[in-house]
DNA sequence: GTCTATAGAAGGATAGAC
DNA sequence: GTCTATCCTTCTATAGAC
C-alpha cells in the first residue's frame, strides 16, 4: 500500500495521481486507504517523508577512512554519488520535493536536512581529516564539498532531472573525472 | 490574461491551479480563456515554454569581450548569474519544469536547450577565447563551463528552489568568490 | 479491517445569447 | 469576443453493511 502509494506519487506527483489510483495499485478499496490515513495530503506528506529520511543511509561506506591516495577515493566517491544521484528513485524524489515545495514546505526541509546538508556535512568531516592529514588543502571543508558535489551535478543530471534521455556511462565517468582533476587542482597542498 | 496565468502556474504549479482561478486573476470568464487557448494543457504548455524561450536574453552583456582581468570577469559573471537564478520568476520557472516534466516532455526540452544549454554554449566560447588569449588554460571549455556554473548552485540555490528561507547577499558573494578561487586555481595556464 | 455505494464538491469544457 | 449558465466527469471523503 505504502509502496504502490510511493510509486505513483514519485512518477506523476501530487496533483496528477487520485486516491482511486492508489487504491487499485495497492489492490484495496479506497474506504480502506482512508482508515490508514485521514486524508491524500497526509499519505503524500507520509510516503515522501519517509522516503526523504530513507536517504540518509548513503553517507556510509562511500569514503575510506583512511585514503593514502585521495585522487582514486574521490573518484570512487563521485562516480558511486553521481551513479546514485541517476538512479529512478532519487531523481524523482527529486523532482517530486521541488515541484511539490510550494504546497509542502516541510518536504522541502526534511529532503534538505536528510539529503544534501546530512551529505555535505559528512564528506566536509573526510575532507578536513584529509586536510589535517596533509593530502589535501581544504581550508573550507564545508564549502569545498559543495563545490566538488556541485560538479557532479552538471548538464548530465540536469538532463535527467527533465527526462531527456538517458546518460550513458561515458558521461558519468567523464563528468567525474573532471570535477576529480579540478578539485585536486584547486585544493592541492602546499 | 497570459500575465495573470503565467503567475499562478508559477506560483503554485499546473494541477493547483484551475480554470476559474487563472479567469478569476484575468478579470475575464472561463469562456473567454477557452476562446483564445483550447484546453488547460495548451494554455499551460503555451506560458511555460513562452517563459523558456525568454531566457536566452541572458546570454549577452554578461562577459565582456576584452578581459584583461579574468578574475574579475569571472566575479561579475558568477555574481549576475547567481543573482538571475536566485530571482523569483526564474527559481519558479524551473521548479515547475523540473516538476511537470514527467507530463510536459516538451518543456524539459524546451527549458535545456534555452536555458543551461545556450548558456553553457555562449560561456565555453568566453572560455575558448580566454585560453587562446593565454589567460586560461581551459581545454575543454564546455566542462569547464560546466563546473563554474555549477559550482554556483551550491545550497543555498537549492534552498532557494525548495523555498527554505531567504538567501542572503554574503552567502552569494562567498559562493562566487569560492568558485571564482577554485575555478582559476584549476584552469590558470602554465 | 475491509468492502460497495454514494454523497458532495470542484474542475474542465461548452452552449447559446449578446 | 465576451458573458452567464450549465453539463458532465472526476475527485475527495464518508456512510453503512459484512
Amino acid at each position: 500500500m505504502l509502496e504502490a502509494a510511493a510509486s505513483l506519487f514519485m512518477a506523476h506527483g501530487y496533483g496528477a495521481v487520485s486516491m482511486d489510483a492508489v487504491a487499485r495499485a495497492a489492490g484495496v478499496s479506497k474506504a480502506t486507504l482512508y482508515a490508514h490515513f485521514s486524508s491524500k495530503e497526509q499519505l503524500f506528506a507520509t510516503i515522501i517523508g519517509d522516503a526523504c529520511r530513507q536517504k540518509i543511509a548513503l553517507g556510509d561506506e562511500l569514503l575510506p577512512a583512511d585514503a593514502a591516495d585521495v585522487r582514486s577515493a574521490l573518484t570512487g566517491f563521485g562516480g558511486r554519488l553521481l551513479r546514485f544521484f541517476l538512479e529512478a528513485r532519487p531523481l524523482a524524489l527529486h523532482r517530486v520535493v521541488i515541484g511539490e515545495s510550494p504546497r509542502f514546505p516541510e518536504l522541502g526541509r526534511a529532503f534538505y536536512d536528510n539529503g544534501p546538508k546530512a551529505l555535505i556535512g559528512v564528506f566536509a568531516a573526510w575532507l578536513a581529516e584529509q586536510t589535517r592529514a596533509g593530502r589535501l588543502a581544504a581550508h573550507d571543508p564545508a564549502m569545498a564539498a559543495e563545490q566538488f558535489v556541485a560538479m557532479l551535478r552538471t548538464s548530465p543530471f540536469l538532463r535527467a532531472s527533465l527526462g531527456l534521455g538517458p546518460v550513458t556511462e561515458a558521461e558519468i565517468d567523464a563528468t567525474v573525472a573532471a570535477a576529480v582533476t579540478t578539485f585536486v587542482k584547486a585544493y592541492a597542498p602546499g
